[in-house]
DNA sequence: TCTACTGTACTATCGCGATAGAACACTAGA
DNA sequence: TCTAGTGTTCTATCGCGATAGTACAGTAGA
């Protein structure tokens, strides 16, 4: 498990470990049947409150994503990569949207941030590309 | 004057005053001298309490974007432009990175994210260009 | 049967953004 | 001089995310 927690990134913990774990098996590193970390063993993991991994789950399994095993801990659901596979692409969409719209609100020249998402794709693309 | 909030954006009200001030600076739509609305003025016209305004104004004065002139109200600095069209480019690229840097750490395939990306920003031209 | 691990629920506390309302010092303008 | 408008400050309250600590019901495995 690779999850990362940004406090400053003006997301709730809960909600980075919601999408987080989302983007998981959006990408298949976490399969439908697989296990999913104990809420104390990610929380420690996190240096995050179990409370609040507690949360993030509960909020999984509301999404249909995660499913409880009494005593034994959270599985991936079934259907969980479709509906994560989706929510991955509008979950981003939303931010970038958020985003670009205030750079357009902001009257920024359209040339000026064109660079700066080319130069911005190009510099993440450098640290190492998928695929 | 036509700012607007978002309050489901995750960016604090009195932040968002200030970034959209900064911004109306580096378009030159507030030119220094000119006044700012007032405390009162703004938070009736933005449906937002006095405190938050003025809360957003005393961060622009600590950045020396506004200076008091007393009885009469707040003014753009002199050097506020060069400042704001500095910070203006400053405070989007920040957002822009955490936004594709979630993506990226999401394992979305880079295609799909450059088309995702080159998808929003034809969007947003399509809604109005500035220049 | 025990032990150790699951998730969940609950109360209490904290920080912070936001609101509400009042009070203050100051000044432009009639 | 007065009035009405500046910004500022203060206390109190609220919601919400997060923390801390405890307790509970259930189960896998020795």
């Amino acid at each position: 498990m690779f999850f990362s927690i940004d406090p400053a990134n003006g997301i709730a913990i809960y909600d980075q470990i919601t999408r987080q774990i989302k983007f998981a098996v959006a990408s298949g590193v976490l399969e439908p049947g697989e296990l999913v970390p104990s809420v104390r063993e990610l929380a420690r993991q996190l240096a995050v409150n179990p409370n609040t991994v507690s949360r993030a789950y509960g909020k999984l399994q509301t999404d249909e994503v995660l499913s409880m095993v009494r005593g034994t801990g959270l599985q991936v659901t079934k259907k969980a990569p479709q509906r994560c596979r989706r929510d991955r692409i509008r979950l981003i969409r939303e931010r970038l949207q958020s985003v670009l719209m205030e750079a357009r609100h902001s009257q920024l020249d359209s040339g000026e941030l064109q660079d700066l998402v080319d130069e911005e794709m190009k510099r993440l693309n450098g640290k190492g590309t998928t695929k």
